[in-house]
DNA sequence: CTTGGAAAGTCAACAAGGCTGACATAAAAT
DNA sequence: ATTTTATGTCAGCCTTGTTGACTTTCCAAG
């Protein structure tokens, strides 16, 4: 058929509704393939997605506030709180009182919260790994450069922080 | 230091743990910027992702069944019914009692539903379009591998099966 | 022709996890 | 002293997922 390329040899894109349809049904597709094993062990220990994406941030950026952890979850306090309640209740997370600012609270992943964040980001590497491997180096670049550009300005900036707060 | 290639040439990949995290929520971040578009529609008509999702499969494999359907969307049929229910009584699907087997429906976008599925995929297709302008065709290409890469067999399967059925 | 089973639909009940609104408290900021 | 901010909590609502039980329709095999 075609493999995109003008004989040149630069690659071209063809926008056609189809592409970019099928580009919309991988998304779909992925993502469950992306979070069905996460789902599998919150599953079996009696949690959720919600539970998941907490303790990923709050383990990602230890001592976070709660504040700080509603921008990025996008979700309001009393949905957060719910989870959080939860899961400082089953000793997976410790909310300290703030050292300069008593009203926040610092967040931090017990050693039990950090067992299940392994257990969690376990799998879900070991899914991105395969794909990764699979798909190619170059293929990496580029899938990342997709999401990057995907992302709504705001959470960009806020996902390009988070980027450069760890490494 | 290093460019990431064997002295063969051929690339390596450093599947560093951080690597890995970066892609992970790349992914989280980015599925929230593909959905962003859709669901301001969606809510302005007051309906849900679920109706998204129904709309735009109906519309992608038009005539298709509900257990066809059930599968692709993999939720339940109480699930997808319950869906199906407002977008026929809104007049958006027509639900057809099979030909050849009766006890089957076959299911249609009427041409209010087509308007609706056409806001929606405009919305999702614009995102997906200036994603890849910016992130550029080799991009794309990469992008696409790990998607499918990432899939469960199953669901790779059924999307590749997709992708033959049009186009 | 009867009957078993598949396809579809429906009812009820429940849970997770979003949401809004209202209100309480403590502490910082003005 | 007053206002604002950060957090937490209660109550109630919605969507969308689940299970289980049951009915209707109807194809197909005995």
């Amino acid at each position: 058929m075609n493999d995109g390329r003008a004989p040149g040899g630069q690659a071209l894109l063809f926008l056609t509704d189809e592409q970019l349809r099928k580009g919309i049904e991988a998304m779909f597709f992925a993502y469950r393939g992306f979070t069905a094993d996460p789902d599998r062990i919150l599953d079996e220990r009696g949690y959720g997605r919600a539970h998941h994406r907490a303790v990923h941030f709050i383990s990602r950026t230890s001592g976070t506030t709660v504040n700080n952890l509603l921008s990025i979850l996008g979700v309001t306090k009393q949905s957060l709180n719910r989870v959080l309640r939860t899961l400082i209740e089953d000793g997976l997370v410790e909310s300290r009182v703030g050292k300069r600012d008593k009203r926040e609270r610092n967040l931090f992943l017990t050693d039990a919260g950090e067992e299940l964040e392994r257990a969690l980001s376990d799998a879900q590497r070991e899914r991105m790994k395969a794909a990764y491997r699979e798909a190619g180096p170059e293929a990496v670049q580029g899938f990342r450069a997709v999401l990057e550009a995907m992302m709504d300005p705001e959470l960009r900036r806020r996902f390009n922080r988070l980027k450069d707060d760890v490494s």
